[in-house]
DNA sequence: TTTTATTGATTGGTATCCAATCTTGTGGTT
DNA sequence: AACCACAAGATTGGATACCAATCAATAAAA
């Protein structure tokens, strides 16, 4: 096992891209190391893991935070991640052979199962592994970090906006990348990686007044002792609109 | 200011990026503590930010090293830097306006007087920083970090490897892809970076053995007590193939 | 010479303490 | 009531001392 720091760091960030840890939250020492029964510095250092991850962000004698990315800068993460796959794509319409895309279609009629099924928490996660498994297709370890990274990032800014998923969109655009980069058809499959990205952010609204909706330790109790592989809770989704919402927006679909 | 680990982390980068710690050699948590008079901890949480950035890897129970990348790797990083610079460079294509193309010429001219000039550490920099500039004009905050990490671990690549650099073809290389892109021919300028990269690491062969020239005292000395803007001392690059530490084995870190 | 055991050094981590800073609550002033 | 100043408390950043586990390197034994 590697550090113990490091492996709060990866509790911590399960618990923020699972929505349980919002954006803003506060990360006190104190508190966190009472949680996991350790000592301060340790929790300090899974805070910078953090903090280097770009998942929270640390001010100087005030602490650490969930971090609450701008809505520049939520841009910028996905033109990153939209410039990463498309690179990526490139690369694979040469290199991947079929076994490579009998694995992406495997995918994608998994989570049209789900889909079918009702079991939307399970094609959310679906949906965003095929992404994962698109880049770790190009067999680059370096690459596949930068991506991953840049998800769980992208996956911190669906706790600041406010809108659901038109999941079957989004699986459609999975099966179309698919087929055209079996075709060969390079600069359609980039431009639908853009647009499949910019589905997402537009529309979207930022709530720059996120309530923390779980206090840490409420919000880190299932993954402590070790439950962690089999209690990959949810989000639990508070209806938006309560006091200090200020009444503005609500949700959005994204464009069928 | 940061915290100091943060500094302390910086300071080591600095070092390896300058070649002044190579890669193998170990960053010893007692001796970097009194070297900048401070406690271990803050010396372990500048190690960790080091490891996060791919600079150090840190093995349990034994310590840290400058990182020793293998040559898959290195073909890795490369291929990413490829990506990311390709990617970035159709994104300029379509949004670079004329002011960014002048900052990218006058850069280029820059170094054409440092080379002429027989400055070859300056041209290796700027060389080096063109890439940087290159990026910076998309005005991504997040791609630009993330290619300065890239780059940074490239820097490190260089200490493995035996070879100089034929500065004027790069150059070259430079000032075509300024030409190509304003003339909106995406596909050779993305070609030209592509065949730029390989071109660094073509021909390069991986020295395994790679002997701590400086020990991290003597390595770190120029930086310490704010020297460090003013004396960004090159790499005293010692020719291969010595007894070098003279039989009394400063640890490699040996591989198998 | 090879193998084994012991010793020493280093790391990962805890507990405790301290200074600097931030936050908060209180009280006085307008 | 609103507002500012200020003291008290809490939190962070860091130092020091200490301990257990593990790795490395030697010394001893076969």
């Amino acid at each position: 096992m590697s550090s113990r720091s490091q492996a709060i760091a990866d509790i911590l960030t399960r618990a923020i891209i699972d929505h349980r840890l919002v954006p803003g939250c506060k990360l006190g020492e104190r508190e966190l190391a009472e949680i996991f029964e350790v000592s301060r510095i340790v929790i300090r250092q899974a805070l910078i893991r953090l903090a280097d991850d770009g998942l929270a962000q640390i001010e100087r004698n005030r602490g650490a935070f969930v971090a609450r990315p701008s809505m520049q800068e939520a841009m910028e993460i996905y033109d990153a991640l939209t410039l990463v796959e498309q690179g990526v794509a490139a690369q694979l319409c040469d290199r991947l052979g079929p076994a490579g895309f009998a694995e992406l279609r495997q995918h994608v009629e998994r989570q049209r199962q789900a889909v079918s099924s009702g079991n939307d928490a399970l094609a959310d996660v679906l949906g965003q592994e095929f992404h994962t498994l698109f880049v770790r297709l190009s067999r680059n370890k370096v690459m596949q970090e930068i991506h991953a990274q840049l998800v769980r990032r992208t996956t911190l800014l669906r706790s600041l906006i406010s809108a659901d998923f038109d999941y079957c969109n989004l699986l459609d655009d999975h099966q179309r990348v698919i087929d055209l980069l079996e075709k060969g058809r390079l600069k359609p499959v980039m431009e639908l990686i853009d647009t499949h990205h910019r589905s997402v952010v537009r529309g979207y609204i930022m709530d720059r007044q996120v309530f923390p909706e779980l206090t840490p330790r409420e919000a880190l109790q299932p993954y402590l002792d070790g439950k962690a592989d089999e209690a990959p809770k949810p989000a639990p989704r508070k209806k938006t609109g309560e006091g200090g919402g200020a009444g503005a927006s609500r949700h959005v679909h994204a464009t069928k």
